[in-house]
Order: structure tokens, then sequence, then C-alpha cells
DNA sequence: CACATCTTTCAATTTTTTTTGAAAACAAAA
DNA sequence: TTTTGTTTTCAAAAAAAATTGAAAGATGTG
């Protein structure tokens, strides 16, 4: 396999895989695409090379620009704005645990708080709370764990993970 | 907030948060309502609950029970099949964990892998190689750590997180 | 076997999500 | 100010995913 083959196989894979992420495939694509690029590229080059029209490079390096998973260059002399991939692989899995967090499991716990406040009256109550109840204790220990994840640094991680695998 | 309220709101919840997981609506009502229910139900019983079709409440209970996050129990003298939730929230979590990491991680291993294949030649090369060698490393990591969170049991994996928090 | 009860399948439909592309907005330079 | 090169927006179109429901398939029963 040679490099413009593998590069190709790469992006065309971590766009399929999005899906199964809840990701779509273009914002992976383009990820993907710029995470192998040696060099910044420009909206209209993301474009060209994947072949996406305008406005869905935009949006999506934008997007990708919010999670903090790309980075504006202007240059100056020149009016287009340049993107390049955060290729700092711990930095990268922190953003994405920020951001997948926030829509995955923040939602969950703030519904689950509200669920608190029903009374345990009649059997089917009792059972109801407690099913919550163990949710929401789960839940709320995932989050610190991510939280503090979030805040560790990469020997930090590394470090952890590998006392866990042992 | 009353229960049945509370259970709505549970199962509404649920289903709407889903979709943020890349996991269908219906799947996720459907797991939330048995997750509710103290007693067994139907298929029949969750079509008319949820207000979905037979063959919507029958894939989806499927689908539920390959994930492990649902039992079927078949009581003697009758014909239907009974569905109930996995309750123990460690077990779900660890399945959720084991299907997820199969459907969104191992993918994303094996073309890694196959990526490992190319030959640096050219700088371009070398900048690509690097980046794929960087994800796979810390992929492999996060697999081996999944693998060992699965294999632990409730206790330890509340110890270790609980260490980590600190 | 024929019937009754329940489950599974799947083509057609509906809903949701993503993508397009033309127009508007913006901003630097002439 | 006008021109020019660029980004942003968003309604419409296309694509993908989920859902329906009727028909076929099982399976136990008289």
């Amino acid at each position: 396999m040679d490099v413009k083959e593998a590069k190709e196989k790469f992006i065309e894979s971590w766009g399929k895989m999005a899906s199964e992420w809840g990701i779509n495939r273009s914002m992976a694509q383009v990820h993907a695409l710029l995470l192998v690029s040696p060099e910044p590229l420009t909206a209209d080059q993301v474009m060209q090379e994947l072949d996406i029209a305008r406005g869905n490079a935009n949006m999506n390096l934008r997007a990708l620009v919010d999670w903090g998973l790309v980075h504006k260059q202007l240059r100056n002399g020149e009016r287009k704005e340049y993107f390049f991939a955060e290729k700092d692989m711990w930095t990268v899995v922190r953003q994405i645990i920020i951001n997948r967090k926030k829509r995955e499991l923040d939602p969950m716990l703030r519904v689950l708080d509200e669920m608190a406040g029903v009374e345990e009256k009649c059997p089917d109550s009792e059972h109801f709370c407690s099913v919550v109840r163990d949710i929401r204790t789960f839940s709320h220990k995932a989050s610190l764990t991510l939280d503090s994840l979030v805040k560790a640094d990469a020997n930090w991680f590394t470090r952890t993970f590998l006392n866990m695998v042992r």
C-alpha cells in the first residue's frame, strides 16, 4: 500500500466510522484530511480534495474549530484562512472527551437530577427510584472521572491507564 | 413531579439522548421502558406503551437482548415471551462498553493496523506515519484499558475510578 | 393436519439528517 | 466608494436511517 492510497483509505475509514460515533461523515473526513496533511489547507482545498460543497466544508471546519480539533492560521498578505489539525493525540482525545461528555453525559445527568425529585410512595415508585438512583450514582462517578481525566496531563493519563491494565 | 410523569420523562429523555449516542430512539425507549418496569413485559405491551409498530418493537427487543441489556423470560403454560431489563448498573455499563467498543474502537484499530504497512519514504509519508503511529498507540492503550475494565468486577471498577478522582 | 398464537421479515413509507449551491454578508484593497 | 476575494447562511434537494404494517414463518395444541 502506498502513501496516497493509505491516506485515502484513512480518510474514508475515519468517515465511515464517524457515523457509528454519532458524528457526521463530512466532519470526520475533513478532520482526517487535515490530520494527514503536513501543511495547513484552505477551505477551497478541502472542498476540492474531498469533493464536497463549500457550505459543507465551511460548516464542518467551523465545527472542528469549535471542538478544538482544528486551528486557524492567518498568513499576512493573504486573505484566506488556513486550517490545520491539532496533532497532539492527548489533546485530541481530551477535546473529544470534553465534547462528547457535554453532548452525551451531561444532558443525562440533568434529567436524572430532575428525576430525583420524585417521592417514594407506592411500590412502583420505589422500584423506579432505585433504578434512577443507581444510574445517577454511576453517571456522577463517571462524570467526575472524566473531569479529572480532562484536567490531567498526558503523562498522568498514560500512567494511570497503564496501572489499570497492570 | 409524580411517578407516571417522571417515568414518561425518563423514557422520553433516554430516547432523545440516544441519537447523540448513535443509538436509535426506539431502542433507547424500549430499554428505558423495561428499566423502569417492575415486571417483565411482552412485545405487545411494549408496542402499546410506546406506540410503536410490531416490527420495530421486535427488532429493538432483539437488539437489546443481543447487547445483553435485556433478558427473555419464558413462563410455562404461556407462549409469549416476556422481556425485562438488566438492572445491575455495572453489568449494564459493561455491556455498553463491550458493544460500543466493538462498533467504534475495534474497526478503527483494524484500519490503523493496515496503515502500519505503509513504508516511510518521502517526507509526506513520514508525517503520515507519525500521525497514524500516534493514533494507533493511543487506541491500543484505550483498547487494553477497556478490556480490563470489562473483565473487572464492580468493586474493582469503583475503587479504581475513585482512585483516579482522588 | 388445521388452527391459534406469537415472532420475524422486509419492501414501502416516513422521518431525520446531511449536503448542496446560490445568494448575502463581510472585509480588505483600489 | 466600488471592486474583489473570501466566508457565512439557509432554503431546497438528496441521502440515510428509522419505522410501519402486512405477510410469511414458527411453534405448540386440539
